[in-house]
DNA sequence: CCCTGATTCGC
DNA sequence: GCGAATCAGG
């Protein structure tokens, strides 16, 4: 594979947006990370923080006269600062706040469902479907729930190929988020999800309510 | 262990 | 220019 202009151009959004080089390496197929990063930096696009005013390089003074002048005023206003950012808003917070006084719970909670929640997916991959209330062995539901205290609460960016996507909580909400513990081999989600995750066809039809 | 980007250097 | 190997970290 070479570097096409449509893949130098997916190369550099995805690189915008702050995908890791890995992910942007499968998302092109055909080249490694490492390729995805050499090219990155050959592209003069590598610090991903905006034009940190770095000048003051000690080192450039004397000893190597690398004149790293390629530097064109790089003008580039599109350098957002999409940093992932996973914030912590939404923590449940049960340390018992001694707060002088103001034990009344002024209701500092974190923030409210908008009323009007309509099941909003946030954009993109395949998510995984809820159980809902469906016919899943109590056991399993059991399992569910306590692993769910276990899980590593990751965002949707935190994902990777070997951690459990299994959605937790209403996307709606700050409170969302996915499991995140090691994905049982070949499946997307962990052991527990996996359970609620795949039935048997044997065990759906045989469940007589 | 999983992952991240940064650098080097033979090709 | 390219990218595997390697480095340095989280």
């Amino acid at each position: 594979m070479s570097w096409t202009d449509e893949r130098v151009e997916l190369l550099k959004k995805m690189w915008g947006e702050g995908q890791s080089a890995s992910q942007i390496a499968k998302e092109l197929g055909g080249v490694t990370r490492n390729a995805v990063i050499g090219k990155v930096h050959r592209l003069g696009l590598s610090n991903r923080a905006g034009p940190t005013p770095a000048p003051a390089t000690p080192t450039a003074a004397g000893a190597a006269a690398k004149t790293e002048t390629k530097a064109k005023a790089a003008p580039k206003p599109a350098e957002v600062k999409a940093r992932p950012a996973a914030k912590p808003a939404a923590r449940p917070v049960e340390e018992d706040v001694q707060e002088a006084g103001d034990d009344e719970d002024t209701d500092t909670r974190p923030v409210t469902v908008p009323h009007t929640r309509k099941a909003i997916i946030p954009a993109g991959q395949p998510l995984p479907p809820q159980p809902s209330a469906n016919e899943i062995s109590p056991e399993a539901l059991a399992k569910v729930s306590e692993i769910e205290k276990k899980a590593r609460r990751l965002t949707l960016m935190e994902l990777t190929e070997r951690t459990c996507k299994w959605p937790v909580g209403d996307p709606a909400t700050e409170n969302f988020w996915f499991c995140g513990l090691p994905t049982q081999p070949g499946k997307p989600y962990c052991e527990a999800h996996v359970g609620v995750a795949f039935q048997p066809m044997s065990s759906r039809r045989d469940r007589k309510r």
